[in-house]
RNA sequence: CGGAGCGUAGCGCAGCCUGGUAGCGCGUUUGGUUCGGGACCAAAAGGUCGAGGGUUCAAAUCCCUCCGCUCCGACCA
């Protein structure tokens, strides 16, 4: 392939919305431009990375025998509230209607679809285990999306459906796809990792969420450097210590005026954020509910929406806080709160604490939680934060960010059951169907590896997904002699199946070099009357710093070699 | 939706406070000199100053409304 012919456009400055560094190398390189916010068109460098990851990403899935299908993006609404998500996926569902009125959906994901085709196709327990995949452009209305591919309005991701006729051969299949996604990334140069995570509105027993480190993350991770535990802070457990039990003198109420945060009150009455219990009022399928946390510790709304099994939690409005407690925002306390009450575990025996008096302007001092407040119920409702215990060794947690790539769960029969997903076992019964579900964002992908792989210079591609594998820089495009040698040794390439680029443009060295660095090709051939005069073309690793002198004639043997090493 | 900020040439920015001919760098086109790490000279093209309304003799600049984009929070591959 020829620069000029190839529609590349490198620039020098990164578009002031561009935030972090593989957005800003993924404009700056020519790799996509942006059509609106959330929206993104793949220029032809760009997509050729987006085939390449897409080609690991079959090659692993047909390996672990899955079977790719195509479902449609666009879906009857029907199919949703059938599964009752309908309503759950709110507004982040883009929805619209057909010129007979009918209601229909661009497709977020495909979890009602798979099951309704598996549900009208399989019958027997001769056809499972079956497991089905797609790489399928996907559509959300996302509140805010961000990061260039990171968190967009449409992208492209590779779903994956198992069904089984019992849980043990659904664990089995779960297991085939978590080794498969490990081979992916592995492939892709990622260095992704499994951590126990939160399912969410996908629903589930359990599941992991494939993590690539990186500063810019937007998920914080729990990490056991003892033992090896690993979680997103969604979900990761804390270990409560219980408390000594001790006496409690009777509680004093005080005019705390103004004082309605934490970190006003402590100051107020020099008494440390941890004695105080911060209450909460929150909305539980509309139903106000009082979450109760230590003063210094952030509740975990993942946690609490898992604990009441509801279908909508946010916190309460004001208006909504005040008639509940009495008193202006910020003075909340559970003592004669007369709605259900949840508390951290860690709250469990709690003595001489302060919380709101449900006054305006006052506060209680020593509260004993199981004396003076009713309790419904005690559980882990908390955020675990570094230096927290590992909850299966004790060793000390580390923090760290991650970016979501891919994701697997065990569904269970959340949607089997809903839509009837039955097959006759060996002995003649009908058995609801243990699903389990697999994605990878294709394109979140392409940009982590970016995140991961770049230096000032620009981006730094592994081998198997760069968008050529080699640049083949003429220097001296009208000397006919270089020219020559340059189309020798691409075609030469070319039948050893590796993919080449010839930077043929009229432009001075040092545009060349600049931009070759900055695509990240991981192999440059440097061609031109100066090298030819030498003796040859000259090769160089991007991530090395010395290139090698190589006769014409033995170039592609040379990359073939270095190839199998980057 | 809550909080913060930004919209001026393809990209990066100045001009706005204090109203008066729309500018700079990069990129693009043409010609020339250069030519191994983002060259130089000369000429040129390219603008509804986000949109609408208002104030004014006069608005990129002041006022109002709307739209778009970005960042922090809730959503997630």
């Amino acid at each position: 392939m020829r620069w000029t012919q190839s529609l590349i456009a490198t620039l020098r400055d990164a578009p002031q919305d561009a935030e972090i560094d593989s957005h800003k190398l993924m404009i700056r390189s020519g790799l996509i431009r942006k059509l609106a916010g959330g929206l993104y068109t793949f220029m032809p460098l760009g997509l050729r990375v987006l085939h390449k990851i897409e080609a690991i990403v079959r090659q692993e899935m047909d390996a672990a025998g899955a079977l790719e299908i195509l479902m449609p993006a666009l879906q009857p609404a029907e199919l949703w509230e059938r599964s009752g998500r309908y309503e759950t996926m709110g507004p982040g569902m883009f929805r619209l209607k057909d010129r007979k009125d009918a209601r229909m959906v661009m497709g977020p994901t495909h979890e009602e679809v798979a099951t309704d085709l598996v549900t009208k196709e399989l019958a027997s327990y001769r056809q499972l285990p079956c497991t089905i995949y797609q790489i399928q452009t996907k559509f959300r209305d996302e509140i805010r999306p961000r990061f260039g591919l990171m968190r967009a309005k449409e992208f492209i991701m590779k779903d994956a459906y198992s069904f089984d006729i019992s849980s043990e051969a659904a664990d089995a299949s779960y297991q085939k796809m978590y080794d498969a996604y490990r081979r992916i990334f592995k492939r892709c140069g990622l260095d992704a990792r499994p951590v126990e995570a939160d399912t969410g509105d996908i629903g589930g027993k359990f599941s992991h969420e494939f993590m690539v480190l990186a500063d810019s993350g937007e998920d914080g991770i729990l990490c056991c450097p003892a033992c090896g535990y690993a979680a997103n802070q969604e979900k990761a457990e804390r270990r409560t210590v219980k408390l000594e039990p001790a006496d409690s003198p009777a509680i004093e109420i005080v005019d705390t005026p103004n004082a309605g945060t934490i970190a006003q009150i402590s100051a107020f009455l020099k008494a440390k954020p941890k004695q105080f219990i911060k209450t909460l009022i929150y909305l539980a399928d509309a139903k106000p509910i009082a979450a109760l946390v230590p003063g210094d510790r952030d509740l975990n709304e993942h946690k609490l929406k898992r604990l009441l099994n509801v279908r909508t939690l946010e916190l309460a409005p004001d208006e909504t806080v005040e008639q509940v407690t009495r008193a202006a925002i910020g003075f909340a306390g559970p003592v004669e709160l007369d709605i259900p009450i949840y508390a951290d575990a860690s709250l469990e025996g709690a003595v001489d604490r302060i919380a709101g008096a449900n006054q305006t302007d006052r506060h209680m001092l020593h509260i004993e939680l199981a004396r003076d407040a009713k309790v419904t119920q005690y559980a882990d409702l908390v955020n675990v934060l570094a230096r927290d215990a590992c909850p299966h060794c004790g060793q000390p947690l580390e923090m760290k960010r991650g970016i979501e790539v891919g994701h697997v769960f065990k569904l269970g029969t959340k949607y089997t059951q809903a839509f009837q997903t039955t097959c006759l076992t060996e002995t003649g019964e009908a058995a609801t169907l243990v699903m389990g579900c697999y994605g990878i964002g294709i394109t979140r992908t392409l940009q982590a590896v970016i995140e991961q792989s770049h230096d000032k210079d620009g981006i730094i591609w592994p081998a198997s997904i760069a968008p050529y594998s080699v640049a083949i820089l003429l220097l001296d495009p009208a000397d006919a002699a270089s020219s020559q040698a340059a189309s020798q040794i691409e075609n030469a390439l070319a039948e050893a199946g590796i993919d080449a680029i010839v930077d043929d443009r009229e432009e001075r060295p040092g545009v060349k070099f600049k931009d070759a660095d900055l695509i990240g090709f991981p192999i440059r051939i440097v061609v031109g009357a100066k090298s030819l005069a030498k003796g040859g073309a000259e090769i160089k690793v991007r991530t090395v710093k010395d290139s090698s002198l190589v006769p014409v004639e033995q170039v592609p043997a040379a990359v073939a070699d270095l190839l199998a090493h980057v």
